[in-house]
DNA sequence: AGATATACTCGGACGC
DNA sequence: TGCGTCCGAGTATATC
């Protein structure tokens, strides 16, 4: 499931592959990821003869700057792009392809079908949904303790669901929100407003450290799907808790355990992170 | 206003 | 083999 880590990765990957080609055509095959505009002709239309200028990312949207259109897409739990030569037979549960002038195709795969799209003008993609109501990046500046720690006060839910809240702050997924908790020692089922300052602080420094870690190594799910069916990416062998139940804890032995907190599996050391 | 619950997007895994 | 049910991640929407 991409989160932060691995969308930045697929970025940086797109921007060494498709930066400067123009789109001749698109073909969809499932209307309903593309949530804007509603007519799915339009979209198509929209988009043929643009450019890609650049590729962004907010949280765990990619953003694709076109000449004149900005789209917004979300990858979700499943949801992959890969650059292929146009004529390649076309794998099981691709959903668009950007065909390309010069006869690459952009295509996006998604098993699960819940990824999303948006086209925007250019200007306007910040302003509306599903960007409008996203909190600071965690690797910025605006990511810091006074924030957190205040934001934290105001918040009566179990630290894990406000940490996945992307008005708090994007890009945090089940993955590293359980990362995170375990390398601050904090239980996932603290309520915000309990956790002191020094808490709120080992937070703030370990969820950069942690996504800026993933980033470093591709990511902990995919790398890129572009060369192959999406590798795992080096960060899956750094994780100290996802996925681990049953297995040892890296720091004292314990078995770790999956609970369920805000509705998603969870994972913890019972022994480093002791309940309040 | 803010928190919580539920719906929604699906196909694969699982159990019988 | 087939069928029904559950599961999962994130967001949108409804409800309290």
């Amino acid at each position: 499931m991409p989160e932060l880590p691995e969308v930045e990765t697929v970025k940086r990957t797109l921007e060494q592959l498709i930066l400067g080609r123009e789109i001749k055509d698109v073909t969809v095959h499932w209307p309903k990821i593309i949530k804007k505009p509603i007519e799915t002709e339009q979209f198509i239309d929209a988009l043929k003869g643009q450019k890609v200028e650049a590729i962004d990312r907010r949280g765990k949207f990619l953003i694709f700057y076109f000449t004149d259109l900005a789209m917004v897409s979300h990858l979700r739990m499943e949801g992959k792009y890969g650059l292929f030569p146009k004529d390649d037979p076309v794998e099981k549960h691709t959903h668009v392809l950007f065909t390309f002038s010069d006869g690459t195709e952009l295509r996006y795969k998604d098993v699960r079908k819940f990824g999303t799209m948006h086209l925007f003008k250019k200007g306007e993609e910040h302003q509306s949904l599903p960007l409008s109501k996203l909190g600071p990046e965690p690797l910025s500046g605006d990511f810091n303790i006074a924030y957190l720690y205040e934001a934290l006060q105001k918040k009566n839910r179990t630290i894990k669901a406000v940490l996945l809240d992307q008005e708090l702050v994007v890009g945090v997924g089940n993955i590293y929100v359980d990362e995170a908790l375990f390398r601050a020692k904090i239980h996932p089922q603290t309520i915000a407003s309990a956790l002191t300052y020094e808490e709120a602080d080992r937070l703030v420094k370990v969820i950069k450290e942690t996504l800026a870690e993933a980033i470093e190594q591709g990511g902990s799910t995919i790398r890129s799907y572009i060369n192959s069916q999406g590798q795992i990416g080096m960060f899956q062998q750094q994780l100290f808790v996802y996925g681990r139940n049953g297995e040892q804890c890296k720091e004292c032995g314990t078995e770790i355990e999956k609970l369920k907190v805000a509705g998603r599996g969870t994972h913890i050391c019972p022994s480093c992170q002791k309940p309040y």
